[in-house]
DNA sequence: ATAAACCATGGAGTTCAGTCAACGGTTATG
DNA sequence: CATAACCGTTGACTGAACTCCATGGTTTAT
């Protein structure tokens, strides 16, 4: 599919895309139309780019990306050590899991005094 | 106390401490010593710190937290709806909690894929 | 009392993650 | 076939959140 589509159906920005196909998050199929060169991607970009948002919005950054894409299509075959790497990101992302539920209990905290606050306050 | 002590306290660089307080995210106490005009912080300053770095984790922006100190001072009293923006807030993390958990998933699927991709390989 | 260590301010610089603009080529539609 | 809608590239630009630097004053340890 072409990037307009891509674009619309995962609601992330062509220039977006384009830039993370640049930082080799995704690829688009090597061998594109003779005629033109407009990227042609396989439907599966789009569960690619949903992973990413997910991986986006938990902490991890564009570099991470990089390195955990790798290892997904390469499955083991490298000198990098893939295994330490992912173990390292788990437990980053259960500290920011354990790190959001104690916060998101300071919002609802504060969610009551405030609504507390108002009662006595008003009427 | 002063900035260097709280620097090192709560790991979080003079520099940045400086920002956050350029920022509204804390204050030092407004009448210090008459000699010099270094800051000085009370105790509860590190809590606050440590509250911050707990919102940045899990999402929060510097905006958002000029509001949130705003409400855990004023506890009601203004015009500003408070509980509606708490409540967006509580949102928001719960998504970034459950987008999180399953990222953490896919990570954990992907180091157990690349482990058992590394046994048939090697031997 | 003097050097090392600490503090302040203002402003410039950096990194990250996009986003926008300008220009020209391609494809789809009435 | 005109023309709107789409695509490509390059490079400049933005906003957020720091981070660094230069300059100069203050405190502390020796």
């Amino acid at each position: 599919m072409r990037i307009g589509e891509l674009a619309k159906r995962t609601s992330i920005s062509r220039d977006t895309i384009r830039f993370y196909e640049k930082k080799g998050l995704i690829a688009s199929l090597s061998e594109p139309s003779p005629t033109n060169n407009y990227r042609d991607y396989p439907e599966s970009t789009i569960l690619t780019l949903d992973l990413i948002k997910e991986a986006r919005a938990a902490g991890m950054t564009i570099a991470d990306l990089t390195i955990f894409m790798e290892q997904l299509e390469t499955l083991s075959g490298s000198e990098f050590d893939g295994e330490t790497f992912l173990q390292q990101k788990i437990e980053e992302v259960e500290r920011t899991i354990q790190n959001s539920k104690k916060f998101l209990e300071t919002l609802k905290a504060t969610k009551i005094a405030l609504a507390a606050a108002a009662k006595t306050d008003a009427p």
